[in-house]
DNA sequence: GCAAACCGAATTTTT
DNA sequence: TTCGGTTTGC
């Protein structure tokens, strides 16, 4: 239905939505399903639904609990309540799942046991710690690796069973899974005595606490009168059950009336939050950790009386890119029909293009980047997509030579980094000097001379005399150390103590300092910035660099949390992946996965490698539901562009050091023909189409020899230019940096042949040589890291 | 205790 | 190919 044909409402919160939108802002009711169909406007319905209950006042701010998968998206969420609502938006629970249940973990934390200076292991910490414990457990003689036990323990912990419940129904006459029983008892111990939860924890220890204290789980009831779940597909068992709690009504006094028998004291029984979940079976694709995809299928029958309201307008993608994704997604059976339409016309084709590579196919794309560009398409507009991170680096190595700009999103995080988890570890050591792994990650850090012996010496010295790792540090004279590492343990007992001293001062004393002026101490004081100075390393001036970074956190979230505590602080960075937001990077091309790719949408998409083995995966064929999944991300994938959509692939693909050819994608056949117009189809680069699938694209010969590749001709089935094609291109960093270039300058290039420079622009190592080549048209070079010599 | 040489495995990822 | 982990030798 055109927007036109809707009344206006004078209502701001309702106007300019559609009537299902409205629906789903105004429907008032115990439960609420909400379809969105990608780009359907899910969030503004969500925040406008939001926003009319507080206008409406029908819920304080503070009884409303909405929560999203990451932090960007709560960011997101929270700035547009704002924008309607004002300051209103403050008291609102907006968080991700890990974030809420934080902030009641922390304030309940010694209901379990636990300090509210508990650590949060993020999956690396996890990993150390099992590495150690498969180690000492044998389990690599049954086969038992570290990251086969934490990925089994993660999915066992979102299941909601933790080490005795599931010992209890184990098969433990198998050796093997004895080994990893115990494996998990003791993993849990250790959590337990460093005073630690994992991020798995953190969800299924909130479901227990409301389950083994339902007065504290009645707190929250009461207090969260609406609560409202986005990308609800994503979701997992425990926090499926986490929502399960929290809707429940509250539940009374509890009396105990004799026998066990318990009565419960009649106390508001309808009094159960509201609850709206968002989400979309189609765009779940993280099945692989542990989202079940039942928990929205089935929603209305956990639900009675669920109402469901489908959004199926788009208001981001032309038709043809629509009809594409619809024909892709409509394979998935056991789905509910949904189909995505729009009424802003078909828009152009989806263009298709196949390379003899993968660097083929890259050189396409930076070639067809610059083409957009020269029509005004900004960079920041375009992004490129990926199934497998390895993929990346082809397109990098032509993207740099061709000038293109790039950034790849969700790559190495920066609290990924050794230097960062270092300095984090020695926070963390003060705040919560339980954590024994942070206190042996810096142990040695600076390189203090203590090694695995010792640092068994020192577990060994606790264990005997039944004091904590960071105690015993305290104690080094009587381990019959050495002078040298006596003395290197006791100055690093000492820093700690200092750090302690004024970031955690004792009642009375003076307040604490902040966590600036704390971290300063530790990495000055410890000798770990100076060693990092000092080294010949030339990475170890980024990580410098990079500490300072971190400084410049600290002082950032103190201007941000005036209230903030060195634990908010180190709640902050283990919850929140990266200090630098993906956002806003303009003037740049956006590289990324496709599963990072979830959530986001750009102009231009190019979605590469659409090839059999990679897109379905080759390892998803063997997984229950695997394929259907990679359809999903793959659909993902196309309901990202807005305008313009290019499926690229290559015919053969070096991965693992050799050179395999590749089939086109199965999801392509999906596509209606009509829909594709191809640059360069399979069929064409196959010739009579052995080995690959016919895929329709007859007519677009006659385009095909307008392709980036200009006059030269194609040669299907010639072997030797495809070998010639295949790992041309090499990772080795070449530096033209002093080759002088001139406009009118002949040059050969490895891969274009010899050409003519027309220009040199930009400045020292970013001189750009703009080269009309015999063959392959006109290139940007980045002269720098281009494979080109000057001839003449 | 540490650096160099060697072997083997290699989706997707947020919190 | 590349990365990371283990073994080996100083």
């Amino acid at each position: 239905m055109p927007d036109a044909l809707i009344p206006a409402t004078g209502d701001p919160l309702l106007d300019g939505l559609n009537p299902p939108q409205r629906e789903a802002v105004e429907y008032r009711g115990s439960a609420l399903l909400i379809v969105a169909g990608a780009g359907s406007g899910k969030t503004r319905v969500l925040t406008h639904r939001v926003a009319s209950l507080l206008r409406n006042r029908e819920a304080w701010p503070s009884q409303i609990l909405a929560i999203t998968f990451t932090n960007k998206a709560a960011a997101e969420m929270r700035e547009r309540v704002e924008d309607i609502v004002g300051e209103q938006a403050k008291g609102m629970w907006i968080s991700t799942f890990h974030s809420a249940c934080v902030r009641i973990l922390r304030r309940e934390a010694e209901q379990f046991g636990f300090t509210k200076s508990f650590t949060i292991y993020d999956s690396g910490d996890v990993r150390a710690l099992l590495k150690r414990l498969v180690k000492e457990h044998e389990g690599d003689a049954y086969g038992l690796t570290p990251a086969a036990v934490q990925s089994r323990i993660s999915k066992l912990k979102n299941e909601l069973h933790d080490a005795d419940s599931f010992r209890s129904q184990a098969n433990i006459s198998d050796p093997a899974e004895r080994i990893f029983v115990e494996i998990f008892q003791d993993y849990s111990r250790r959590l337990r005595s460093a005073n630690a939860l994992d991020f798995d924890d953190l969800l299924a220890q909130t479901v227990f606490l409301f389950r083994a204290f339902p007065n504290v789980a009645d707190t929250y009831r009461r207090r969260f009168r609406h609560v409202l779940v986005d990308e609800y597909q994503d979701t997992n068992h425990a926090q499926y059950q986490l929502i399960r709690e929290l809707t429940k009504p509250v539940q009374g006094e509890q009396m105990d009336v004799g026998g066990g028998m318990v009565a419960l004291l009649p106390e508001a029984s309808d009094a159960r939050a509201s609850l709206t979940v968002v989400g979309d079976s189609d765009q779940s694709i993280y099945a692989f950790r542990g989202a079940d995809i039942r928990n929205i299928t089935e929603f209305e029958r956990d639900f009675p009386g669920a109402k469901a309201i489908l959004l199926e307008q788009n208001y981001r993608s032309s038709q043809n890119i629509l009809d594409a994704a619809n024909s892709v997604i409509r394979n998935n059976f056991d789905r509910k029909d949904k189909k995505l339409w729009t009424d802003q016309g078909p828009g152009e084709s989806v263009v298709g293009f196949t390379g003899y590579s993968q660097h083929d196919e890259a050189q396409f794309i930076a070639d067809e980047i610059d083409r957009l560009r020269g029509q005004g398409t900004n960079y920041s507009d375009i992004a490129v997509f990926y199934r497998t991170n390895s993929q990346s680096r082809a397109l990098e190595e032509i993207l740099i030579r061709a000038a293109v700009p790039y950034k790849i999103m969700g790559g190495t995080k920066f609290y990924d980094r050794a230097e960062i988890k270092d300095a984090i570890a020695y926070l963390v050591a003060v705040v919560n000097p339980a954590d024994e792994l942070a206190v042996r990650r810096i142990l040695n850090k600076p390189k203090r001379g203590i090694g695995a012996v010792t640092e068994t010496n020192i577990a060994r010295f606790a264990a005997d005399n039944d004091m904590t790792f960071r105690e015993a540090l305290g104690h080094a004279d009587a381990m019959g150390l050495g002078p040298k590492i006596r003395k290197a343990i006791e100055q690093l007992d000492a820093v700690l103590q200092d750090a302690t001293e004024i970031l955690l001062p004792a009642e009375g004393d003076a307040p604490p300092t902040s966590v600036t002026e704390g971290l300063r101490l530790l990495l000055n004081a410890s000798g770990y910035e100076d060693a990092l100075r000092r080294s010949q390393d030339p990475q170890d001036e980024a990580r410098v660099e990079n500490l300072d970074e971190l400084v410049a956190v600290t002082r950032e979230f103190a201007r941000n949390n005036p209230d903030g505590t060195i634990i908010d602080f180190l709640t902050e960075v283990a919850l929140v992946a990266d200090s630098d937001d993906l956002e806003d990077e303009s003037g740049v091309v956006s590289l990324m996965t496709l599963h990072t790719a979830k959530g986001l949408e750009f102009d231009t998409v190019f979605l590469t490698g659409v090839e059999e083995d990679l897109i379905p995966h080759r390892i998803s064929a063997g997984e229950p539901g695997g394929p259907q999944e990679e359809r999903r991300l793959f659909y993902v994938g196309i309901t990202r562009a807005r305008r313009r959509l290019y499926l690229s692939l290559a015919m053969t693909r070096a991965q693992f050091g050799e050179v395999s050819s590749a089939m086109p994608s199965r999801f392509l056949q999906e596509i209606p023909a009509g829909l594709i117009e191809w640059r360069q189809s399979p069929s064409e680069m196959n010739g009579r189409g052995a080995g690959a699938r016919s895929l329709g694209g007859g007519g677009s010969a006659a385009r095909a020899r307008e392709n980036s590749w200009g006059q030269r001709p194609l040669t299907p089935k010639n072997k030797s230019s495809l070998a010639e094609f295949t790992n041309r291109v090499t990772g080795k960093v070449r530096d033209n940096g002093d080759l002088e270039l001139t406009a009118g300058d002949r040059i050969q290039h490895d891969d274009f042949g010899e050409g003519t420079v027309d220009a040199i622009t930009g400045q020292g190592a970013k001189r750009i040589a703009h080269v009309r080549f015999e063959s392959a048209g006109t290139k940007k070079l980045l002269i720098k890291v281009a494979p080109i010599t000057k001839i003449s």
